[in-house]
Order: C-alpha cells, then sequence, then structure tokens
DNA sequence: AGTGGGATAGCCT
DNA sequence: GGCTATCCCACTG
C-alpha cells in the first residue's frame, strides 16, 4: 500500500518562482465523508505580492480575505469568483504575501466521485481549470486558513520531477492589469492532456 | 467576442 | 443596505 505523503514545511519555505514549478507533478488530496479524490497538479501561476499588480495582495492590500497571504507558507487560501472556488498555496514569509494558484490537475484517485460532482462532462473536463477542479475535488471554503500538510487537504509527494517537463507562459484572466499581465509566471506540464484552455497564442 | 451567471468581500453611503 | 470588482465557466452565434 502505497499511501500518500504529504511534502514537508520545508518544501513550501522555497522561493515562489520556484515553488509554483515544484508543484507541479505534487498530488493535491481532499478527504471528504465521501471519500477521497485526489489528483496529479498539471498547471500553476504564481503571484507575487505587494508588486505584482494582479495579486490580491497588490500594495500590501491586506484584508480578512487576503489575511491567509500574509501568514505562513503551505496555508490555504481559497476564493470565489461568482460560483466557483478557487485553490492557491500561500508561499513566501510571514508577512510576504505570495501565493501559487492552482489551475488544473490530472485525476488520480475517486474517479467516481469527481465524475458524480461533474455531472455530464467528460472526463477532461473535470479538472481543466482552477474553478473545476475544486468542484471536481469537494474543495470548499472553509479550506480557507488551514494547511496543506495536514487533512483534509494535503498536497502530496507524487511524480518524480525528472519524468516531465516543464513550459511558462503568461498568465491568464488579468488582461487589464499593465505590464504585469505579460510576466511568465504561469508553469504546465508540457504536453499533459488536462491543461486549462490555452488562450490567445498571439505570437 | 460577447454575455449571463449569482458568491463573496470591500467600500461606500 | 446597495453598489462594484473579482486570479472563472459555459453558453451563444
Amino acid at each position: 500500500m502505497n499511501h500518500y505523503v504529504p511534502m514537508p514545511q520545508s518544501f513550501y519555505e522555497q522561493p515562489t518562482l520556484q515553488l509554483a514549478q515544484a508543484l507541479l507533478g505534487c498530488l493535491l488530496v481532499k478527504e471528504t465523508e465521501e471519500g477521497v479524490a485526489s489528483g496529479y497538479i498539471v498547471e500553476t501561476e504564481a503571484y507575487m505580492g505587494p508588486a505584482d499588480r494582479a495579486a490580491h495582495s497588490f500594495g500590501n492590500r491586506r484584508t480578512k480575505r487576503t489575511e491567509i497571504m500574509f501568514g505562513k507558507a503551505g496555508s490555504v487560501y481559497t476564493y470565489t469568483m461568482h460560483t466557483h472556488i478557487l485553490v492557491n498555496v500561500v508561499s513566501s514569509d510571514v508577512g510576504s504575501p505570495e501565493a501559487i494558484l492552482i489551475r488544473a490537475v490530472e485525476p488520480f484517485e475517486g474517479t467516481s466521485l469527481m465524475e458524480n460532482r461533474r455531472p455530464g462532462r467528460s472526463r477532461k473536463e473535470w479538472t481543466n481549470g482552477p474553478g473545476k477542479l475544486t468542484k471536481a475535488l469537494g474543495i470548499q471554503m472553509n479550506d480557507y486558513g488551514h494547511h496543506f500538510t495536514a487533512s483534509p487537504l494535503t498536497i502530496c509527494e507524487g511524480w518524480e520531477q525528472d519524468s516531465f517537463h516543464i513550459s511558462s507562459g503568461p498568465r491568464i484572466g488579468i488582461e487589464n492589469t499593465g505590464e504585469a499581465r505579460d510576466y511568465p509566471w504561469r508553469y504546465w506540464v508540457e504536453g499533459n492532456s488536462y491543461l486549462s484552455k490555452m488562450r490567445s497564442p498571439t505570437t
């Protein structure tokens, strides 16, 4: 029985851009009363804190919502966007509000649960976007403020880091944020078929 | 490309 | 209490 091994605290204490890449291939695991669902992280986006116009914490904006971004690396930052919930990994030192958005995962365990939570969708459509994967895995707003080293929401060892290639490019959904829009702070597992939709090649 | 959806939080009265 | 923005999604055509 090969069981889930949560990444240690030290894993989360590497620099944000490095952590955003290190998270690729890790398993995102959510336990609920219905059972366990998990998927391999295949796409992430870094948000670089006070200097990043696209980040919620731009200009050190500190509110009830962003408060956790100022907390310990490895904390869970959930956020609602209309009907959708997005999940982020807090990074950097306490007081330095940086975070990484998990944009897509590849289903692993609990696929029948995911299917029930994403009725009528093809397998690919279960988790190939930040709002979709939270629904498929059962991630809720009450996961806010927990830590990824402890149940019910954990990040665990997954694929070997040398078993895939990492690509990077501009982030998504932040068209109106000035020069920050072009920073290549989105990372993904090259060629994976569960990535979120790629937009605007615009060469 | 445009747009409706309908969940928060923040910021103003 | 009302307005507005938000690190999206799915549906139109």
